[in-house]
DNA sequence: TGTGAAAACCTACTACA
DNA sequence: TGTAGTAGGTTTTCACA
C-alpha cells in the first residue's frame, strides 16, 4: 500500500506522536502504536539512522523569541557564470531559514527572519548585491496564521 | 540591552542548544550556559509556559516522510463580504502547513504540502473555489536547499 | 532565581523468541 | 523485528541560600 514511502504506517504514527510532543514516552508511543518501548525505541533509532527524523528539537515562537519580522523573498539569476554562487551565498545568511529552488519567474525563494525591520531591509540589499542575482521581489509578512503545525501524517498521507 | 526582548541572553542560548538538539540533557546545556541542572529545569519549564518555546518536537525531513511536494500559493481576496473566511477555511486544510497574511500584490502566502503532484492540483482547485478568494498564483518549489535550520539565536539577535 | 542532593522516571541495552 | 527485564542516566522535586 505505501511501498514508495520510506515508512510504513507505524512509522507515520510515531513521527506524528513525536512531532506533537518530542518528549512523549515512549511507553506511551507504544501504547498507542501497539509495539512495547523498545519496538518503538529500535524504529525511532532507524528513523534517526535514516534520516527520516532529522533530530529531536523544539518549536520556539518566533515573535517571542526576538524574530518579530519575516519576508519572503523571490530572487532571479542573470543566467551569467555566477549563477552557481547565489544559493551557497544564500545558504551563509543565517537570517535566511528556507531557501528553495522554485517554478517560474524566479529562481529561488527565500524565508528571511530578522529582529527589526532594518535588518530585514540591509538583508534584502546584501542579497541584491550577490553577483549573479538579477532581481528580487520581496513579500512582507503583517502576521503569522499558522506555522510549524505538529506534523499529522494520517491526514496527509490518506487523504 | 534586550529590554524589547520576552528572553535575556541565557534563554536565548538554552533555546539554541534544544532546538540543535531537543533531548540535550539539562546537565549538558547548564554547562555550556553556567547554570546548574535545576535552573535550567526551572527556565526551560517557564518559557513553555510563556510559549516561547511551543512544544518539543522532532524535525522530519518532509520527502522521507511521503510528503514530496511543495508549493507557495498567493492568495487575494475580493474584497466582498466573505473575505473573513478565508483564512479560517485555509487553515483546515492539512496541507497547508504554513499561512501568513502579507503585504503587497496578495493577501496572503501559503506553504502546502502533499504526497503526490495529483493532490497539488485537487488543493489548488479547492482553494481557488473558496468563498472570497479572487485569484491564485503558484509557485511549484523544485529542490529545497534549507529548510527547518535549528534556531542560532546568538547569530540572529546581535547582528 | 539559583543550588545541591534524593526520588521518580525514562531510555537504552542485553538476552531471547 | 519483536518482547521482557534491567542498569544507567535524566528529569523532577525538595529544602535552602
Amino acid at each position: 500500500m505505501q511501498a514508495n514511502f520510506q515508512i510504513d504506517d507505524v512509522d507515520a504514527r510515531i513521527i506524528s506522536a513525536l512531532s506533537l510532543d518530542g518528549r512523549r514516552p515512549y511507553a506511551e508511543v507504544g501504547a498507542e502504536v501497539g509495539l512495547s518501548t523498545a519496538a518503538v525505541h529500535e524504529r525511532v533509532k532507524k528513523l534517526l539512522e535514516r534520516g527520516v527524523i532529522r533530530r529531536f528539537s523544539i518549536s520556539a515562537d518566533p515573535e517571542r523569541v526576538g524574530l518579530s519580522f519575516t519576508a519572503f523573498v523571490a530572487i532571479r539569476n542573470d543566467g551569467g557564470a555566477h549563477c552557481r554562487e547565489v544559493a551557497p551565498r544564500l545558504r551563509t545568511m543565517p537570517e535566511v531559514v528556507e531557501l528553495h529552488s522554485v517554478a517560474g519567474e524566479y529562481d529561488f525563494l527565500a524565508k528571511i527572519r530578522t529582529t527589526h525591520a532594518r535588518a530585514l531591509e540591509d538583508l534584502l540589499f546584501q542579497i541584491k548585491s550577490i553577483p549573479g542575482v538579477a532581481r528580487t521581489t520581496s513579500t512582507v509578512v503583517l502576521s503569522t496564521e499558522l506555522e510549524d503545525r505538529p506534523l499529522d501524517l494520517g491526514a496527509l498521507r490518506n487523504p
